[in-house]
DNA sequence: GTTTAAATTAAACGTTTGTTTAACTTTGTC
DNA sequence: GACAAAGTTAAACAAACGTTTAATTTAAAC
């Protein structure tokens, strides 16, 4: 994988932000030159085109979340149990660590016309369900868990519900318990609610108790 | 409200259409004209601009949520799980009866930069969250639901599994239970495998029994 | 210090954008 | 049949778009 300069950095992050906020065709390349306070051809010259920019900041975050994947096959000491309740955490923290980029991913999933990018978003999903089945699985031929669970419809309800929380955080402040929290404290509180939200729904469908 | 003419009528489908295929920078208004086989200029009289167009398909579509919320509020007869049961079949068809504009919401809930259709998308997931609260509370004070349910998340996981499979539509075609149908009958299966996992998961939820 | 490549710039490129214009046709009214 | 309003059109508009150019500066290597 190609390093990337501080300048180059910059432009992805400003790009990143501003695809999610106003969308890829919403944001003109004048934009985001402006914001990372570089010359409009930097951006071709670096990266191509606008389109490949958007590519760069797929295949960027993509191999971070290969690696994300990776290390979560690594904790086999855990009961199930522990292992979704695990899984569901780090789900939430990269998911709502990587707002901009997970904005993003929701938009593109929506075009019907067929991208490079759209194929591995659902690739991306693929993997994920990969590594909650086996976990699911193993643990029904156990006798642990329920034998009749949708896993797929459990994962798509995963990601759905912290797909709604991301845009729901800018609205969801004048929630009275969350009105005198500041940026910090309310981003843990979100996900305090998120993840006890998300393991209690998992615990009820998967093991049938509470 | 205002009535469209057959023509009028035709320009705000093809728009609806492609604003949730491609998106809202990402549609032209020469593709709305040519798709919908009206002359460019017609789009400008008889909507003002591009943006209040977006706006008339807001309108024109929350007009119709709103009576839908209210026909929702008469069923008094039934029993509370059969009350949400009901709901959630009528959420279901209701969002995936009308996809192309659930793809539009998806997409401007998104946007950081005030909207005035993004006030109105909040507004209507408000009116949506009070349809449900009292049923919930109702119950509960009734000793029929359980007391510790985050109600506002429950929702929150309902439309964000629905706008999951909307875009989900198109790929889960390969599941192998799946691979035979014609469109219908996967639209049928489709509904029904969401509306069996949203319900198993509220009657989880709500009452802790299966 | 000279040479070569990479980085950076302002300006210009040709398209496409949303919108408007002005002329023309249709429709309905008296 | 004349008149007015509504509907419809091709053409033109300026502005914004993504991208490229050609000139210049910086950096690195010898």
């Amino acid at each position: 994988m190609e390093e990337y300069s501080e300048k180059q950095l910059s432009i992805l992050t400003v790009a990143e932000r501003l695809f999610a906020d106003q969308g890829f065709h919403g944001t003109s390349v004048r934009d985001i030159a402006q914001e990372a306070d570089v010359n409009i051809a930097m951006i071709s010259y670096y990266f191509g085109s606008k389109d490949k920019l958007l590519e760069s900041i797929f295949k960027y975050r993509m191999e971070a979340s290969r690696k994300f994947i990776n290390e979560l096959l690594e904790n086999d000491t855990m009961e199930p149990l522990e292992k979704i309740n695990s899984l569901i955490d780090r789900f939430i923290n990269k998911m709502l660590g990587e707002q901009y980029f997970q904005c993003i991913m929701s938009r593109e999933q929506l075009n019907s016309q067929q991208s490079p990018v759209r194929d591995l978003i659902w690739q991306l999903k693929g993997e994920m369900l990969g590594l909650m089945r086996p976990i699911v699985t193993n643990a029904q031929e156990a006798g642990i868990f329920y034998k009749d669970v949708d896993v797929e419809m459990l994962m798509t309800s995963l990601f759905g519900t912290i797909h709604q929380v991301i845009p729901a955080k800018h609205i969801l402040r004048t929630n009275p318990e969350a009105k005198d929290l500041n940026d910090d404290e309310y981003r843990e509180y979100l996900k305090n609610r998120v993840s006890t939200h998300l393991k209690k729904l998992f615990k009820a469908i998967l093991t049938h108790e509470f």
